[in-house]
RNA sequence: GGGCUCGUAGCUCAGCUGGAUAGAGCACCUCCCUUCUAAGGAGGCGGUCAUAGGUUCGAAUCCUAUCGGGCUCACCA
């Protein structure tokens, strides 16, 4: 049983012994840095139940918890506020249990808990990834790991678009420009060969547009007509029926892309345990349509397409076949989340990440799957994260302010290695464990500078400033990291000895307090979908174990026992900064 | 226009289901490298928590309205 869990019920047990009255719940909190004491059990709430004096309440109530309960020390009373001094050894036994990677296996671990599926990514394959997708990737990887370390089983997939006007466009350009280029031939990267095509065709649109506006069309006749959009519709026909020419060419050119991508995600370091294709998934959900009409979920107008009426949930009505019988995309979307639940019958709800100019299209089909009497509809859950600016404005393709997500990493471990050795660390090492280092530095930069920030919230992207190695940043966690590397190589005595019988300094007590709460972060993480959660929790233990470092000596400086402790204490908060970081995908260097 | 969402220090962000004097980093100013690695530490400056009401012992947090930014309301995906 957790200390809380004790002190609200003694704190429960004594109102109703003091005052005949019965309390539903205690508000407990961390006692402010300004009073002494390390919980707080605020008093006002009880006024409802009990009436009083607060401060008489608290005085007679802190006096039968220091009775009862052996961890509690002493307490105070503080206008509303009773907080209670809980006993140095309470939190010495605790900080002798932890032992290594304590944290790793952590979790609720309920054996009957469904797994959960997280998608992410979700690319086009007709260009190459950018920034926006890297904050996907990031959130949606962490978040899986998170959910993980709360004790469930997770599955990772992608749903890749692969069909559609736009995919013929690139392959259209390539045909007509390209003289038979592959990745090969060019060097270049599948994706980025392929997205060359799509600028490309994006150019050859444009200027026949502005042709034809010169034979006087008006612009949007001009870009209706444009030959080689005809042609590129032409081309998704073709594929349509099948066309064994152009299904070749896409499929080829599909797989320089993925090739890329791959590439990408290695570097990224993140990876997915199943792939669902656009071409497989967009027949999906017409047979599910039919079920919804016969058990009444849907409804038919006169001209034969199919509707879901929301209007109860103060929706509007949603189309969910049109009138020729076709799919749009919300049939797709039932039909392949119901089909993932056939693939993997253990699932027992999804996490879609996709940016937030979906809320509306997943609210919708949320309802829609829970209408169709889906179990595991309840567990849905839209990961909604905002868009990525730039100091320049909004990200477009088209007018080519996209940051590319190799370039930017690349960027980002150049900075790393020249931040490095302007600081002359690593001198003495090969250029291999070098380029190892500047790696796991340069991503842990880029990677906690997204992560760090709350998911919903639009994120400025300045790359200057996301170099930046100081204050809360990815590499000035990863450094505390290597310096407690350096302290236990150090380490020359075994530290099996637990200390006892010292009185703790504040600062300590409060890095053993913050290690206590760390299961606590982690549910907390898994139950919001944030990895922001994850990241300033570990930010604050590190600010609290350099500070700590650096200004407490508790047994005098060069004592044997000072060494012990302090080799303890950094083990401890090391591994508890590389289980954070694994969390949020971030590699740890042992030294930099 | 309807719906959703965001607005906290000059900048980038924390602030848990309402709680004590609103916190960090960057930038600017002062100090500290013989204890692990100064990518660090100690301190200073900096706020009408967009605005106005309301709910109550108590509001950055909850409710309402207003202002401002974003997204969304397709037989597109």
């Amino acid at each position: 049983m957790s200390l809380q869990h004790t002190i609200s019920e003694n704190v429960k047990t004594a109102i109703h012994e003091l005052y005949n009255a019965n309390l539903e719940s205690v508000e407990l909190q961390a006692t402010r840095k300004e009073f002494e004491g390390d919980i707080t059990v605020v008093i006002f709430p009880m006024l409802r139940v009990v009436k009083g004096n607060p401060v008489q309440i608290g005085e007679a109530v802190g006096k039968l918890l220091v009775d009862n309960v052996e961890e509690i020390k002493s307490y105070n009373v503080v206008k509303g506020f009773l907080n209670l001094v809980i006993s140095d050894s309470y939190y010495l036994d605790f900080f002798a249990n932890i032992k290594d990677d304590q944290y790793f296996g952590f979790g609720t671990s309920v054996e009957n808990d469904k797994a959960v599926m997280v998608e992410y990514s979700s690319p086009n394959t007709n260009k190459p990834l950018h920034l926006g997708h890297i904050r996907n990737i990031l959130l949606g990887y962490s978040v899986a790991e998170i959910i993980k370390a709360s004790g469930k089983k997770v599955y990772k997939t992608q749903i890749i678009n692969d069909r559609g006007i736009h995919i013929c466009k690139s392959m259209l350009a390539w045909k007509m420009f390209g003289k038979g280029e592959t990745p090969e031939s060019t060097g270049l990267k599948g994706d980025k060969l392929v997205g060359n095509y799509y600028v490309k065709f994006d150019q050859i649109y444009k200027s026949q547009i502005a042709e034809l506006e010169t034979q006087g069309k008006s612009k949007e006749e001009a870009k209706k007509e444009a030959p080689i959009l005809i042609e590129a519709q032409e081309m998704l026909r073709k594929w349509e029926t099948g066309d064994p020419e152009v299904v070749k060419l896409w499929k080829t050119m599909n797989e320089w892309v993925y090739a890329g991508f791959d590439q990408t995600y290695n570097t990224v370091g993140v990876d997915f345990d199943s792939y669902y294709y656009e071409s497989n998934t967009y027949l999906l959900g017409k047979d599910n349509i039919e079920e919804g009409l016969a058990k009444g979920v849907f409804f038919k107008k006169e001209d034969g397409s199919v509707w879901c009426d929301l209007t109860d949930e103060g929706l509007d009505e949603k189309l969910v076949l049109r009138s020729d019988g076709t799919s749009v995309y919300m049939t797709q979307d039932i039909g392949t989340a119901i089909q993932r639940v056939k693939d993997n019958p253990d699932v027992g709800g999804m996490i879609y990440t996709v940016g937030n100019e979906q809320d509306y299209h997943f609210k919708v089909l949320f309802l829609i799957l829970k209408k169709l009497g889906y179990d595991w509809a309840k567990n849905l859950h839209h990961l909604s994260y905002g868009m990525v600016d730039l100091p320049s404005g909004k990200m477009k393709s088209r007018e080519g302010t996209v940051v590319d997500a190799d370039d930017l990493i690349e960027e980002m471990i150049k900075t790393a290695s020249e931040i490095s050795k302007e600081l002359g660390k690593l001198d003495g090492y090969t250029e291999e464990e070098r380029t190892t280092i500047y790696n796991t530095i340069g991503l842990g930069a880029l990677k906690y500078f997204i992560l760090k920030v709350d998911p919903k919230k639009r994120i400025l992207f300045n790359p200057e400033e996301s170099v930046d190695f100081q204050g809360n940043t990815g590499p000035f966690i990863q450094y505390t990291y290597a310096r407690v590397q350096a302290i236990l190589r150090k380490a020359d005595f075994e530290y099996t000895k637990t200390i006892n019988d010292i009185t703790l300094h504040p600062k300590e007590k409060e890095l053993i307090k913050q290690l206590e709460l760390y299961p606590e972060i982690i549910q907390n993480a898994a139950n919001e979908l944030s990895p922001a959660i994850i990241a300033n929790y570990t930010y604050d233990l590190v600010k609290s174990y350099n500070s700590f470092f650096q200004n407490v000596s508790i047994f005098g400086a060069d004592s044997d026992q000072e060494k012990m402790f302090r080799v303890q204490l950094s083990n401890s908060v090391g591994n508890t900064i590389k289980s954070a970081f694994k969390l949020l995908g971030i590699n740890v260097p042992d030294r930099m």
